[in-house]
Parts: C-alpha cells; sequence; structure tokens
DNA sequence: GCAAAAGTGTTCCTGGTACACCCATGC
DNA sequence: GCATGGGTGTACCAGGAACACTTTTGC
C-alpha cells in the first residue's frame, strides 16, 4: 500500500474504489420430486431489469459480509434451519456494467455465500412487487451479471461437501427416509456410486442415523422407517476425513 | 440494491466504499530441513509499520483480484513454477485500524490467496529497504492486521488439499525422491497414516510418479531413485476422487 | 563388520461391490 | 394374487495395515 499521505505524488497508481456486493446461491430439495432447487429473484433496476439473478445486496457501512448476506436471505425467506458459508469471490473488471456509466472508476466485486435450507420449512416472503422463486436446477434461465458463473462454482461445492460432510441434512427435512436420503444423493450426483442397500447398510453402520421407528407409506411398497440425523452421534466424525458416497 | 439513481432519498442505508486488498499465503518446503515456510514481508508503513505480515497488495484501477495476486508475487520472488489459488475473503468492518482515521467510512477488505512455490527455484527480491524471509510456520510471530487468521486459513487449505489432489509436487523440486515425498506428507499432516512402505506402494501403483533412475546418496544408506511427476499419467485420474494420505 | 536408509514382499483383515432374497403394503 | 418399494444377508474380492526381510550405501 504505497505512500498513502506520503508526499511523493509522482506516477502513483490509481487505487480502485469498490463496491461490495454479497449474492447467495441458496439451495434446496424438493424431496417430493427429487429436484433440486435454487433460489432466484427477479431484478427490478437497472441493470439487467427483468432478468432473473441470485439473491444479492450491496454491503452496508458497518455491516459484516456475513450479516450481508444473512441479511438479503431474511429479506427473501423465513427459515428455521440455515447452513451458509462462503463461496467465492467474483472481481475482475468489467463484471458489472454499472463501472462505465455513472460514477467514474467505481468497480463492483461480489462475494458469494452458498447457501442450504430445508423446502418445506423455507417460506418465500413475497413483497408484491419482485418476483422470487425456487427454480429447479436444469431450468435455469440466463441470469444477470455473471451469476450463472456463481450458480455453477455454488452447485460445483455441493456436489464436493455432499461426498465429504453431511450438509445433506441440511436440506432434508427433519425426519426422512434412507431413500429420501439415497434420491438425494442420486439427484445431485448422479447414480454412478454404491446401490441403494450398500448405501443404505454403510450409513446405518456409521451409527449418526437415529431409527424414530416411525412409518411412512408412499404409496405401494413397504413403509420406510423415518430416520433422524443424531449431530451429537455424528461429532466424533467431525473433521475427520469421511465418505458418505 | 435498492434505489441507486432513484428519487425517494428518504433513510436509504448508506452503502460502504471500500479498498480492497489481495494477501497472499506463500508456502513452500524446504526438502532439505522438512520445514514448512511461508513467505512475510516486514510493513514499511503505518499502521502496523514494523510489523512482519503477508505479502499483500491494495487492488488499482484495471485490475483484477488475480492480477494484483500475481504482482505482488512478482514483486517479492522470482519463480519458474507456481500454484496459485483464491483462499477467501476476510471483510468485516474494523478489520483494519484505517477505517477509523483518515477517509471516513472507508472499508478495507481483503480478498486471500493461497500460493505453492518451488523452495529451490524461488529466489526472494530483496529491495534493499523492506525485509523478505521465509519463516518456518512453527515461528511465524504475531502479523499485523488479522493475517494470523488468514495464515491459520491458508494452513488448513493446504492440509486438505496435501489429502486430496496433487499439490505437493508444486513444493517439492522438479525431481525428488520418495522419502522426499513422504517425509512433505508427515512434516504438513503428522504421522498419522500408513507407514512409509505402504505409502509408497500405493503412490508408485498409481503409475503417474516417473522414475528418473538417477540415484542420490544423502549420508549413510543406500541411494535412492530419483522420480518426476508424470503430469500427463495423472491427467486420468483429474477430478476423480483420490486419496493421497 | 555394523548402522542407516531404500526398496520388496507377504500375511492378515477390513470394508466395498454385487447380488439374491425376504417383508409389508396398495390394488 | 401381483407389482412395488423397503429392508436384510451373503459371498467375493480389492486394497489398506502391519511387519519381516533384502539391498546398497557410509564409516
Amino acid at each position: 500500500m504505497p505512500g498513502r499521505g506520503s508526499k511523493k505524488i509522482a506516477q502513483q497508481p490509481t487505487l480502485a474504489d469498490f463496491k461490495v456486493g454479497v449474492d447467495n446461491v441458496i439451495f434446496s430439495v424438493d424431496t417430493a420430486q427429487n429436484r433440486l432447487l435454487v433460489l432466484l429473484v427477479m431484478r427490478q433496476e437497472e441493470p439487467f431489469s427483468g432478468h432473473w439473478c441470485l439473491p444479492g445486496t450491496l454491503v452496508r457501512q458497518g455491516e459484516s459480509l456475513e450479516d450481508a448476506a444473512y441479511r438479503i436471505l431474511a429479506e427473501k425467506i423465513r427459515v428455521k434451519n440455515l447452513y451458509l458459508e462462503q463461496l467465492y469471490t467474483f472481481g475482475g473488471p468489467g463484471r458489472d456494467p454499472r463501472e462505465c456509466d455513472g460514477s467514474y472508476g467505481v468497480r463492483y466485486l461480489s462475494v458469494s455465500y452458498f447457501a442450504l435450507v430445508r423446502f418445506e420449512e423455507a417460506e418465500l416472503i413475497a413483497d408484491g412487487v419482485s418476483g422470487i422463486a425456487w427454480y429447479p436446477l436444469e431450468q435455469v434461465p440466463q441470469l444477470a451479471f455473471d451469476h450463472n458463473k456463481i450458480l455453477e462454482y455454488g452447485h460445483r461445492r455441493l456436489r464436493n461437501k455432499l461426498e465429504y460432510s453431511p450438509v445433506a441434512f441440511e436440506v432434508l427435512p427433519e425426519v426422512f427416509t434412507l431413500s429420501d436420503l439415497y434420491q438425494l444423493y442420486t439427484t445431485v450426483l448422479g447414480d454412478n456410486f454404491a446401490d441403494y442397500s450398500n448405501f443404505r447398510a454403510r450409513l446405518l453402520k456409521l451409527g449418526f442415523l437415529y431409527d424414530t421407528k416411525v412409518k411412512v407409506s408412499r404409496g405401494a411398497g413397504r413403509p420406510a422407517s423415518l430416520y433422524r440425523f443424531d449431530a451429537e452421534a455424528f461429532a466424533p466424525f467431525k473433521d475427520k476425513p469421511l465418505v458418505f458416497i
């Protein structure tokens, strides 16, 4: 950080001034239909007015990045449970058209966050004006800014996290069948992994899935047991390499 | 981004103005002494003048984040080979003392990058004024700003990456013995994993380590073969789950 | 010769894979 | 009854863990 407040003003390269935005990639899963969903909102202002985009906001004075991420989330949906982590920071010049017009030289930088919510518990807040909707991942349209890129990055993160951490239980309902769990993995990762019975056996042996003994019947077939993720029983596995495949 | 350029000026929350810094966590390994090293520089300006810190810079107009990361790196060391990836963005208010004094309301945000270089090939650029040095990780002092936190984050990333990706070959010399490789893993991860002979057998079976047949003798004991990482032979494993433990 | 470090091989056993098969429901 | 989906068990095999052993150097 050369020469801030110093006297040699000769050929100082000019620093860029930034506005910092936070954009959230919010995933959920519709267990009933086995669809991976992402939350999109319709932009009301220029640029890209009328285009869908990831829910985002600019960071306010005194607000931390994470606070900003929680704020947009709270503005858009009401949730009981929430998983949130920082994703990536996109900041090349020219990623936002506002950089050219109006305020000279201001750069727009986006710190993206990755969130998982439970579909059943997430209640979308429609303010009457702005559109907001869950989009199945394969049906996501062209988004504003570089949001398709951000979304893709988030999707990759989700796939990676599924394999080695218990994020699945953040998107599944409180109680779920082992089929639900297996379906979730196949819808997100494809079905190039262990078959259902092996998947089942492995997960149960680990011992952090609690069988509530409650049965649910969905159409034909034998009723399935509802299971609950037992965070306490999982604790020993925390930070240890663990493969869910 | 509510009401930019609109007419209702009433109670708009004020957006924060940011300067964006890039800080690099640059790791290397001294194979001879089996030490994990991190590059530190001595700050010459306030705040924290006279303190060690991670090499960093503020982003200039027209410069991408990654460009800035490469720029500081190039200012500090000359390298032939380089691995670089974004680490994390630290941006809470109050992380930089400059936020209070002088320019009102400006926030300082740090996008950190993670870099690996080869110790033998890395030539430190001493400009006569500023201190610059490789620090063994256990001897790192109190750093300026929140750089200890950033460093710790980078260290965690390094440990994770070692387990499932071939980053080891970015810090090892072009040719290395299998002991060197094993030592690297133990110095970074501890020795809670497979013993040398199993490690060795597993790695060799994968087939992307090319035996140059050249032998080196280091003191007593049988001379070791020098191996070379064969990126082509590794390609099929790219993006596949692969454990190096 | 002996110690030290590199390199090879062997045995044991866990844990993944691929199935076959039984169970409980709707119709 | 039969189709459907849930749940259990078994037989096989790859690959990891532990460890003994051989080879080649320095001294």
